[in-house]
DNA sequence: AATACATGTGAGGGTTGTTAACTTTACCGC
DNA sequence: GCGGTAAAGTTAACAACCCTCACATGTATT
């Protein structure tokens, strides 16, 4: 743990993550190297290829990290509000903008893994996760199971929605859309707009 | 036009960005270097600078080119069926959906230039054309202004709901969201409960 | 025909991704 | 404590890439 000798800081694999995820946020998913990683972290350039097979390998790192970050603050927001309630719904509608507000160059890269990235089933299954609590949320507010062909549609439904709404919101910071939007309202409207539908 | 010379061939840039068009798709946004695009353009790697500044504003211009196609094909789709029409709104979104699956790297990379690209007011107007195809169709249907702030809300709704929708189509290309989903007749559910809700 | 300009080439500097061979440190059974 | 093994660093090197420079070659203008 303690970095006692400079060689073998102990460290490593978490702060090429930690440096990184700064990169790509402030210089976008493409402003990030390796190189400059390393640089952050004090280490040859060759190092982080000793935690990492690929450049890839390490975003993926990066992205595993945010997945939890964020299936965690979904669920958060989840529980801050009465159970099948129509907020808690939208709370984790919220979450999710929040996050990609908060973070706009990682919740990119988390939607960007495409090439190299083919074979990631953690990241598969996390991504799943994710989309569990809208489902679970969905089956609680409508008194059925997950599984529900009818919770799943309409979750999709919701997920699309606010993951939209996440993408434009941070595409166009500024506004192409006329007007401001007030988050909580619009998925308030939206959530209830979806339970309702046919 | 005809390249008499092999010297001066008189399309270089337009054969560029079609080499780079191509490469995005195949190899994914990432996947793209200036020097393959030379080489597949016949010329050498220094050739490109002539006709542009950057390797950002190539993808400028992959991008400016993507869009006037994507507006085309959405203006195509509301065309499609009688004005006013609820299936014409649907058309709309359709057309941005099947953008989305004929042309994936493309379509991301239209919504990834973040970094080096700030200064692009042409790809804002042209974005904000694709989005006065939706705000035209939803005018139309309810006989509203197209500037009328309901008419931009729910305009803005639905985009939502279709960027969200193509994204996560292509990127889940194997199943993470239970089943198949069929694209027209959510398109018209969504489109009907966005049109009547409050 | 002479000159100006647009558009090509080639060489080269600086950065990156990645591998290979080597060195240093931590750890484990004795 | 001691020696061996494996983990985790290092330097050196290569190819590929972006981009700039000085120069070459066509085309167009006058």
């Amino acid at each position: 743990m303690t970095p006692k000798s400079a060689y073998h800081h102990g460290d490593l694999r978490a702060q090429l993550i930690a440096a990184v995820r700064e990169l790509v946020e402030t210089h976008g998913p493409d402003g990030f190297s390796v190189a400059e990683a390393a640089r952050r972290a004090g280490v040859s350039s060759a190092a982080p290829y000793k935690h990492f097979k690929d450049r890839h390998e390490i975003l993926r790192g990066v992205v595993s990290e945010a997945m939890d970050r964020l299936r965690i603050a979904m669920e958060d927001g989840a529980a801050a509000h009465p159970i099948a309630s129509l907020e808690a719904i939208a709370a984790v509608g919220q979450a999710y903008v929040d996050f990609a507000r908060t973070e706009p160059g990682v919740f990119r890269l988390v939607f960007s893994l495409t090439e190299g990235h083919e074979n990631a089933p953690d990241l598969l299954a996390k991504g799943a996760n994710c989309f569990g609590v809208v489902v679970h949320a969905v089956a609680r507010r409508l008194d059925l199971r997950p599984d529900d062909p009818d919770v799943q549609r309409r979750a999709y439904m919701l997920w699309s929605f606010v993951h939209g709404h996440s993408f434009l919101t941070i595409d166009m910071k500024h506004k192409v859309a006329s007007a401001e939007i007030d988050d909580w309202s619009y998925l308030m409207t939206i959530s209830r707009a979806i339970l309702a539908a046919a």
